[in-house]
RNA sequence: GGCGCCUUGGCGGAGUGGCUACGCAGCGGCCUGCAAAGCCGUUUACACCAGUUCGAUUCUGGUAGGCGCCUCCA
């Protein structure tokens, strides 16, 4: 177990995780009023490697992602889509799991949803009001934004200087423009509601991850983390929330950066978004994970068709290293028999691959620097490339690869259903070839690439690829 | 206006007070019947101006430009 060191949004400092306890890591997820894009899924993807990274080195972690389902697009979307606006929530719900488990970065430990937290959320409210820092207006309650002196730590702002910029109808029922509102009472066209002491209504945002992070892994966990847009003012107001209440939060804030599309952010409200499916879709899992990846989480990162095409041929020399390190006859072979994980001898005690490997943790130990740690696989992989052999080399890259969700990569080919076609065919051209036919070698090569693969001929004897 | 972040070679993207990040693309080779894969080479990268320093892309100050949050947002 290797000390874990991540940047501390709160204190601006890098901060050790505490190995004697659980690692605790709550993650907000997405509000599901539509299919999620590219840019929700650097969260999901980013924390849910950070914990099997975590995992891997011994401690014991709990990842909780949260799902908002309740919330006044959901009940403008399901209203513009004609369905009530619980199956609404769900259906998206459904799709949000669906796209992120093609990701194939495994489910959360926890995916808690706020229509099934209410009563905690209520308990919550009733305990702010009573402690005074929380009140009743017209069926609403808000939050007494003044009542918490440490109101604007997390996101370095003075109140005085903040605007929690609610349209003024219902401004007037607070107190002040900057509290924020804990329960709204029910409106007219909302078909959803809750029994509260304040009257029907609906938990308002912000509560809903106070109560949810802590049922889930109690008072004062490791990491909250989240969008970087996530800072001001959810995050703030969870903080205010839980703490008033006396109950100690998050020890450390995790802040992802926004993926940019054209230089800009990629939002629903700027419609410049690319949804996850269809970037599966199109490129493939490894590609997206692969892209998600290439930078620093804490940085922005670019997206467009340039990058998502780099990732793809990324990933295609990862492949292709596989491949080539096993030798001509692997191609076909059934996936378990050529598992390099079980199959392959662990890298060699004190050798480059052993070094890469070690290189490629400390990289993520190191704030998951996941360039960097990238940077370690492809070194290793140029290496053994050049090297007539590298005992080790392919377990450790497949080791690494398993590490960030490529692990994929190190598979062999699935043989497709015209396997033997294509091997006879295979068999042909060899003879054409031994013939110095090659008019002939070529037609047949022209036939295995209408037929979905490519051909190579490697120094130990032709191979057929599966065309990506 | 307030707070914070950023500006690295054609593109993406790490990092460091002095040593090739890495990937993609381009160009030229090697290998090959051809092609692919792989390998080798390659286009004086660190926005600008000062300062500190033996030495700064890397630290300090300033200038210009960009981005994020301050309203829903991963």
């Amino acid at each position: 177990m290797r000390e874990v060191r991540i940047r501390d949004t709160l204190s601006g400092a890098v901060q050790a995780l505490d190995p004697g306890h659980e690692v605790g890591i709550y993650a907000c997820g997405p509000t599901v009023y539509s299919r999620i894009h590219i840019g929700n899924a650097r969260p999901f993807v980013v924390f849910s490697l950070f914990a099997r990274f975590l995992r891997s080195e011994g401690y014991a972690t709990r990842l909780v992602v949260n799902v908002t389902d309740i919330n006044d697009k959901i009940y403008a979307a399901a209203k513009a889509a004609g369905e009530g606006s619980a199956a609404f929530a769900e259906a998206m719900t459904a799709a949000y799991v669906e796209d992120t488990d093609r990701l194939g970065v495994g489910r959360p430990d926890a995916e808690p949803k706020a229509t099934e937290t209410v009563e905690g959320i209520v308990e919550l409210i009733g305990q702010l009001i009573e402690s005074g820092h929380a009140y009743e207006s017209g069926g609403d309650v808000y939050f007494r934004v003044r009542s918490f002196p440490g109101y604007g730590k997390l996101s370095n702002r003075r109140p005085e200087d903040m605007d929690q910029g609610e349209e003024s109808g219902s401004a007037s029922r607070k107190e002040e423009r900057l509290d924020f509102a804990l329960w709204k009472s029910t409106k007219e066209g909302e078909d959803t509601s809750w029994e509260s002491p304040w009257g029907a209504g609906r938990p308002a945002w912000h509560i809903e991850c106070s109560v949810m992070a802590e049922r889930e892994l109690g008072a004062s966990f490791a990491i909250h983390g989240g969008g970087s847009d996530l800072v001001f003012p959810h995050h703030e107001n969870e903080i205010a929330q839980s703490e008033s209440a006396g109950r100690p939060f998050a020890r450390v804030w995790m802040h992802n950066g926004m993926v940019d599309a054209g230089g800009e952010k990629m939002s629903k409200s700027e419609g410049n978004i690319f949804q996850l499916g269809e970037a599966l879709d199109r490129y493939g899992r490894e590609a997206v994970v692969a892209y998600l990846i290439s930078g620093h989480y804490r940085q922005p990162l670019a997206f467009g068709e340039l990058q998502m095409e780099e990732a793809v041929a990324r990933v295609e020399r990862l492949r292709n290293f596989f491949r080539t390190q096993r030798g001509p006859d692997s191609g076909g072979a059934s996936a378990e028999q050529q598992r390099g994980r079980s199959g392959e001898s662990p890298p060699e005690s004190g050798g480059e691959p052993e070094r890469r490997l070690e290189a490629f943790r400390e990289a993520l130990a190191d704030d998951f620097n996941t360039p960097r740690a990238m940077a370690e696989v492809f070194e290793l992989v140029g290496e053994a490339n050049r090297a007539d052999e590298l005992p080790g080399a392919v377990a450790a890259v497949d080791q690494m690869l398993d590490l960030v969700g490529l692990g994929t990569l190190g598979s062999p080919d699935e043989g497709g259903e015209e396997d033997e076609v294509a091997a006879r065919l295979m068999e042909e051209r060899e003879a054409a070839r031994a013939a110095r036919d090659f008019a002939k070698a070529d037609e047949i090569r022209d036939e295995l690439t209408s037929m979905g693969y490519e051909v190579r001929d490697l120094a130990e004897g032709p191979r057929l690829v599966p065309k990506s």
